[in-house]
RNA sequence: GCCCAGGUGGCGGAAUUGGUAGACGCGCUAGACUCAGAAUCUAGUGGGGGCAACCUCGUGCUGGUUCGACUCCAGUCCUGGGCACCA
């Protein structure tokens, strides 16, 4: 065959540069480029082959790039692709962007430039960043949430939701920020105040879209059995849905004929033990219920909670607070009056908001009953209720027709009573809430909908989609509760094209978990205009064969896209139940970052500050004390590259004398001064010791603190490499001189070996095993004899997952014309696998004494034999005679005396 | 408080099902090459003892099961993560 013309620098000089020292920067450049322009590592759909989709969750592109931590998932994912593919598998493996969301927009609001423009230009440095590393992602796959070609189909699906009904408006009190001028997500308020700024943060009612996530809660939770995932995070998700089987109890009030309060019990057989009941103090009943002497403490009490945030009502802990309404309530089992209270221990949004309250037997109950000195019951023997709750299982006594029976079967037995009777029925609760699906921001996709003259709400035809951002040029907050779309009316306002009323749009958008719910379906067919995706691209590639991304979002980007997921699978748009079959969360790489205190605590950079060292400062609760002085000071982070180190590898501060810096391991980020950027260590050791590096630290769902020093030794191993094909002496040569075949048949052998333990490393997803069986290979392949052309090849194949560049390169240079990267992976010879003759330990007692060497083959008698000739091991037995011999074929022979 | 994961040399980490603990790499020590350094190569490297052969202790801690335990069981301490009045 003639040999091909690749587009690359090397086919261009149409030789190879005088050979010299292993210089990655040319070396990647070149392969780089290759891959890009020959669209290397495109894939589409082709039935004759087996599939294998790997995926990385997608990033948000911030302003401050990749540091060296975010990339180790990809570079695994990465590994495994290259590996597939050489396995004979058709590899989908995308890259994309989740490029809608707030911090683009808090900049916009700083500096006023476009949301669109900084996340532009973050996707560059991103993609740019993500290429250096030599990611065989098929480049022409990349989507961009905020393309209006990708979020048309994030509408069309919002819409099928809609159809469903599983899309609805509602009033829910949201965290309102007055200063930042939006609703703020459950996690973003701390103790009542926004997260960022520290201000503060109210709860109130406003009309949002909600998604009704609740509807999927049982599937969501039962179907966790068909991935293959993390036990962590399925009970993460378990206990985030928070199913409860149990009972609603309907309690009569004398006092307002046909009113009821319905509560959820999960103990329905301790209703006898019923001896109050408790509201929430949001609960809809507390105004009418509350009688007009107990009316001023009510309100009192409703006004305080409110100003309360949630997680300060639960910081209070155990000193239970609450008043009484002056309302009663008949306990439909005993028909006894109750009284009703109300109290912050009770939660509106966990099942009815609700309780009934039984103090013998739940130990909120009892001491809130303790406090209050109200009446505690036993109604389940086995503790003493006079000392404490006792909410353990036991027999039902002073319970009526329960009586004498064990807890399971009086909680059967009292909900057939309670259906009998129409006073309740067995029910399942479950924890997970309606997901919460607007937001008062620019910075997201649109709602595809129109809110007509008369009311009703209609979606904007299929047909008219993308509803796409209007432009703006402030997006800075004003008024109270407005939305940056709500004042733009030239894009609000428009008219429905069927009926011609008058028609707004919706001023909220979506969060920016929307995009990410469906993307890894975008990814089978991005290009298509027609759909969101071919049905045979779908059912090719789907489901996610492994997926690869931080725990941080076990429950949250997890459970929305199965959600999403389960309702596309319900319209018959896609043909798996899950979306991800196998899941893994890399470690998280943490950065060393050096601190000192000073008692500059307003951060005025002209005062005169004094500086300590941390061994100076305690710390009390929140607050840093100087020991000496007693007065508060703040921690200060002194930049990586800044630090100096003193004659015993001490750290001290860069300017100030013989202040020592205290070295703790923290996440990297900007302000601890302790980010190391992918760019740095690629232009001192090359992309490839850098994947190497990451891969080789550790297994991949393990965190560990980013050292410089290990690196070296990974380009230690590549310039190893790199000398067995290359000669660095004799600058202008081609290749080093190579045996042809397989080589002696120890090196045949250990060429055998390490083949057959890469690929089941491999197959484990073990790369760092991976990698030191090739270290050793590399090592000991021409100790004794000149490295055979076959064995170097078969290792070059090998490589090329972990060192793609380098691979490809050596490839070459041993006169190969096609792409190392689709070359099929090598296969052991088998017959070399079996060693001739095997070594055991001999053990006498358990304790290793000395070693045999016996033929493969030997039988138990001759191993026995030759473990008790053993030299150390006749020592050791001496003339005492063997009670047992235990022979483990292959590993070890034991000798008990 | 509850749930989960994890504790192995100076460091990152190996150790298929209970079967030679510490692979591989870093660091360190010595040597080779060099005018010298860098780079590279070679050898050594868990603690203690011994000239050595070897002996002994050793996988957070305390027990247990077993011929044999990093691995299994019970208890306990520490670290990291998640949840946190969920009725």
């Amino acid at each position: 065959m003639e040999r091909a013309a690749p587009v690359d620098a090397a086919g261009e000089a149409g030789h190879f540069p005088a050979a010299m020292a292993y210089d990655p920067k040319a070396i990647e450049a070149r392969w780089q480029r290759h891959w890009l322009e020959n669209e290397t590592f495109r894939c589409q759909v082709d039935p004759s082959k087996p599939k294998y989709y790997v995926l990385d969750m997608f990033p948000y592109p911030s302003g401050q790039g990749l540091h060296v931590g975010h990339p180790k998932g990809y570079i695994c994912t990465d590994a495994i692709a290259r590996f597939k593919r050489m396995r004979g598998f058709n590899v989908l493996h995308p890259m994309g962007w989740d490029a809608f969301g707030l911090p683009a927009e808090q900049h916009a609001v700083e500096t006023g430039t476009h949301p669109r423009i900084t996340t532009r230009r973050n996707i560059e440095t991103y993609r740019r960043q993500l290429q250096a590393l030599g990611l065989s992602y098929d480049w022409s796959r990349e989507v961009d949430t905020t393309d209006p070609k990708y979020l048309r189909w994030t509408q069309w699906i919002f819409s099928k939701l809609h159809e469903r009904g599983l899309a609805y408006e509602a009033e829910v009190a949201v965290n309102w920020c007055p200063a930042l001028g939006t609703v703020l997500a459950n996690e973003e308020v701390i103790d009542g105040k926004s997260e960022r700024g520290d201000h503060p943060v109210v709860r109130v009612p406003m009309k949002q879209w909600m998604l009704r996530i609740t509807d999927y809660a049982e599937r969501l939770l039962t179907d966790l059995e068909l991935v293959d995932w993390p036990e962590r995070i399925k009970r993460m998700q378990e206990d985030w849905i928070g199913r409860s089987e149990g009972a609603r109890v309907h309690f009569g009030l004398p006092e307002h004929a046909g009113e009821t309060i319905e509560v959820f019990t999960t103990r329905p057989d301790t209703l006898f033990g019923a001896t109050y009941m408790v509201l929430a103090p949001e609960h809809p009943l507390v105004a009418s219920l509350t009688t007009d002497e107990e009316r001023a403490a009510v309100d009192a009490y409703v006004a305080e909670t409110g100003r309360k945030s949630e997680r300060l009502r639960m910081a209070e802990g155990d000193d239970k607070t609450g008043v009484f309404t002056g309302a009663y309530a008949v306990n439909p089992v005993n028909s006894e009056r109750i009284p009703v209270w109300i109290a912050d221990y009770v939660l509106a949004s966990y099942g009815t908001g609700a309780i009934m309250a039984v103090p013998g037997h739940d130990e909120r109950d009892w001491a809130f009953a303790r406090k209050f000195e109200l009446p505690i019951v036993e109604v389940v023997s086995g503790g003493n209720v006079s000392q404490a709750a006792y909410p353990a299982d036991g027999t039902a006594v002073n319970s009526g027709l329960l009586d004498g029976l064990p807890t399971a079967e009086a909680k059967q037995r009292i909900n057939d009573w309670l259906e009998e009777q129409g006073k309740g029925e067995a029910t399942i609760n479950y924890k997970l809430r309606d997901w919460l699906f607007s937001r008062q921001r620019y910075w997201g996709e649109p709602f595809p909908v129109l809110h007509l003259e008369d009311g009703t709400v209609k979606l904007v035809p299929d047909d008219e989609l993308p509803v796409t951002l209007p432009e703006l040029d402030d997006w800075t907050p004003s008024g109270e509760f407005e939305t940056p779309l709500s004042r733009v009316p030239t894009w609000l306002e428009t008219r429905d094209r069927e009926t011609g009323q008058k028609a707004w749009r919706d001023p909220n958008t979506m969060p920016n978990w929307a995009g990410s719910c469906w993307y890894y379906l975008r990814f089978c067919d991005p290009g298509n205009d027609e759909a969101a995706w071919a049905p045979e691209a779908e059912r090719y590639w789907m489901p996610v064969d492994l997926y690869v991304g931080g725990a941080e979002h076990a429950v949250l980007h997890l459970l929305y896209s199965r959600f999403w997921h389960k309702v596309l699978y319900d319209c018959g748009l896609v043909s798996t139940k899950e979306p991800f079959q196998k899941l893994l969360n890399p470690g998280m790489i943490l950065g060393f970052a050096y601190r000192y205190y000073d008692d500059n605590l307003s951060d005025d950079p002209k005062a005169e500050a004094r500086s300590y060292p941390s061994s100076a400062v305690r710390i009390e609760g929140e607050t840093a004390i100087a020991t000496p002085t007693g007065e508060e000071v703040k921690a200060r982070w002194v930049q990586l590259d800044e630090v100096r180190f003193g004659e015993d590898g001490t750290p001290l501060h860069p300017t100030i004398e013989d202040l020592p810096l205290e070295e703790v391991t923290e996440k990297m980020s900007k302000s601890r001064g302790n980010v190391v950027s992918p760019d740095d260590v690629i232009a001192e050791f090359g992309a490839d010791a850098l994947r190497l590096y990451e891969l080789f630290m550790g297994p991949l769902e393990k965190g560990a603190p980013w050292s410089t020093e290990g690196i070296p030794g990974c380009f230690r191993f590549l310039q190893r490499a790199y000398r067995l094909v290359v000669d660095e002496d004799s600058a202008g040569e081609p290749a080093q001189e190579l045996a042809s075949g397989a080589g002696t048949e120890a090196q045949a052998r250990l060429t055998a070996r390490t083949i057959a333990g890469v690929t089941e490393d491999m197959e484990r997803i073990q790369p760092n095993t991976a990698i030191s069986k090739l270290m050793i290979w590399a090592r000991e392949i021409n100790r004794e004899a000149e490295a055979p052309r076959e064995g170097v090849a078969s290792f070059l194949r090998m490589l090329s997952p972990f060192a793609p560049h380098l691979a490809e390169e050596l490839w070459r240079r041993l006169g190969e014309e096609s792409d190392l990267a689709l070359q099929p992976w090598p296969e052991p010879d088998a017959s070399l696998l079996v060693e001739d003759t095997i070594t055991l330990a001999v053990q006498v007692n358990g304790k290793r004494r000395d070693e045999v060497q016996v033929p493969a083959d030997a039988d138990e008698e001759a191993v026995k034999a030759a473990a008790l000739a053993a030299e150390n091991v006749a020592r050791h037995v001496g003339d005492q005679t063997p009670k047992k011999v235990i022979v483990v074929p292959g590993r070890l022979v034991n000798i008990v005396l």
